[in-house]
DNA sequence: ATACTGTATGTTAACGTTAACACATTGTGG
DNA sequence: CCACAATGTGTTAACGTTAACATACAGTAT
């Protein structure tokens, strides 16, 4: 970055003062065409590039939205919700810092400085871990959006109905024909920090809300065995889907077994689809299965049914709504005053080859 | 971003001079013990949070990467390089700018310039398509690397060995016992943007000419029948699997059908998987397969045998190249005198359960 | 006592951009 | 012909930080 052209170079070039080129280059304040032409004409020449770094110190705003997220990679999710963002951001011009926390609260409270140092314009969290870290952005006077999972710190927020998400599957597997469904999802009381619930534990409770809610509409029996609550994420090679192949191990030895499992990640279902295949059983002929985000699911074997989140629109959301309020943000004088965007998404069934009708308990009706 | 707290407001709650409150944020300089104590507490006071901007517009320098990659998503192996990238930067101090290129030249300009605005300290391709906007970085001063795939222009770059893994895929599936393996890829020369090659070129010539290589020093014959070459990558909901799965059909209409398939890429392979599902054959038993990159690999099923690729130490080698060559870089009075780093990585044969000796010593016969 | 080195602190001009303000010039209606 | 608006351009002080330079006072060797 040695001796860049900077705005004066181009105003000696075009024998004209800093502020004419400002003003064609922001396009606002009167020029007159012959002069602007003259200013493009010695931009061209010269070769001027604008800082934006200049720029943002002066306009007190930086053009760039912070992104927490729990981890880019293996989960497609975030990746999907980051590229949503990211998309939405460039549309009108801002640029995207990521920050990777996976699952570590100092990493997170990191992260949200190196934000607020580079002076970010707001900040998604694609799953806020701890209050404290989303508090101190509202402190530091940076509008923030939660996505999906919400701390109790007020903010704005993309939110998907995991209730609804969850019913969606268990009704698909109630109509055709399933009295016997399992479920495989993360145990909502171990996201818990020092006693204080974390933001994971809504989404799992909803989720599993959705499952046990579904089945008594129906009549049909809730039991326990048939619930596998995972005690932890891991993001080792292959490792969680190992919890989905290790729950379906355990349903394969009960006296009854499901005809149907409902997993609530595709990753966890991957690891059904592997267990269920090392038994010998196929799939969707002796046991369906479904999942959850339409992360994995067209990839697996056979291609998963699964319940869609609109993860694009969800980061575009985000980003938009950060975008939209930033004059307003700007104007407020106090917190307080400030109004909070509730958007909530839906997701969708997607079905595909890995659901069907059980082959024995067929003629039931159990559903509507 | 209303009013922030400045380095002026802790000089004068210290009652010192800003230039001494530099000295202790930066660490150097003479500063008096109890001075230093005095200032840190006058930080703590005012909660001064240093402006990183101001800080790089002064020092020419952003501590800021700039990271242009294909896409982020639907394929994993570049969120993983990413993620690998972002660790390494935080490490050292840096941040990240993300951009998705989507395939697209015209976006990929748009997001050099972006960057170039930005005045980041470095820019990565993973992935550059044209060679024109890599040139365009190195013109405007900026070091860049690029990962795997090399444009014409002389850059720095991490580089794997595509004829070694592809290699040591094919060895293993005929070490198995197998002589009749197919072989699914990208076609090279589609590869081509207005009769220039690009990038992606090699990359598959070398896959392709590792298969070949092989075969041919094992005495096996090469039947241009077991050879598919994709047209294009698609992006859709698993299109790009789709490719897999179409040229696995193709496979199983032959007379002689082959016993293994290698897929240069695990979303190929992923396809190939369910098209042998479709048909009723039974991998490995019926069919080996084995796939590239190791990203959708550990959660097929049954789990994919794969060449793995260091995603994690290919993002982190090619910020390391950056950071660390930074003020060498900065030293240089001329291009032509930089040295640039050429860093060649390796591939390792992850060996799950998609891969055995083939049932039948000849090879299944097909037909109608 | 002198000269020097080491330590400690302050002053100030950049870094590149912009926006407030000032100053022209021209045109228009009264 | 004057007042005033509309148009066009220039001057300059910020934005927040830092590094070069200046200053000052010890202590120490000469």
């Amino acid at each position: 970055m040695r001796s860049s052209i900077t705005i004066k170079d181009v105003a000696l070039h075009a024998k004209l003062s800093t502020a004419t080129v400002t003003r064609v280059i922001q396009q606002r304040g009167y020029v007159a065409e012959e002069t602007r032409e003259q200013v493009l004409a010695a931009i061209r020449d010269t070769g001027y590039r604008v800082n934006t770094l200049a720029q943002a110190l002066r306009q007190q705003r930086t053009m760039t939205l912070g992104h927490m997220l729990h981890c880019i990679s293996p989960n497609p999710f975030f990746a999907r919700v980051a590229l949503g963002v990211e998309r939405e951001a460039h549309r009108h011009g801002y640029s995207v810092l990521l920050y990777n926390v996976e699952g570590d609260t100092e990493q997170e409270r990191q992260g949200v400085e190196t934000f607020l140092n580079r002076r970010v314009d707001g900040i998604i969290f694609t799953t806020a871990i701890d209050p404290a870290n989303v508090q101190l952005a509202i402190s530091n006077n940076v509008p923030v959006v939660q996505v999906e999972r919400v701390t109790s710190v007020r903010t704005h927020a993309v939110l998907i109905d995991n209730y609804v998400g969850s019913t969606e599957a268990v009704e698909h597997l109630i109509g055709l024909g399933h009295r016997h469904i399992a479920y495989i999802g993360a145990d909502p009381d171990h996201y818990r920090k020092n006693g204080q619930p974390t933001t994971y534990r809504q989404i799992e409770e909803q989720r599993l809300a959705g499952y046990v809610d579904t089945l008594t509409r129906h009549g049909l029996p809730i039991d326990q065995r048939y619930i596998a609550l995972g005690q932890y994420y891991s993001l080792e090679d292959g490792g969680f889907a190992g919890d989905g192949a290790m729950f379906t191990e355990q349903f394969l030895r009960l006296q009854t077994r499901p005809t149907a499992i409902f997993a609530t990640c595709d990753i966890l279902a991957a690891g059904v689809l592997q267990s269920l295949y090392r038994h010998g059983l196929s799939v969707p002929e002796d046991v369906s299965v479904i999942g959850y985000d339409n992360t994995y699911a067209p990839y697996l074997t056979p291609p998963l049914t699964t319940v869609e989140q609109p993860m694009l629109e969800i980061g575009g959301t985000a980003a938009r709504i950060l975008i939209e309020t930033q004059a307003e943000w700007n104007a407020h004088a106090a917190i307080e005053n400030v109004r909070w965007e509730q958007r909530q998404l839906t997701t969708y069934l997607n079905s595909r080859s890995s659901t069907a009708p059980p082959l024995t308990a067929g003629a039931l009706t159990g559903g509507s």
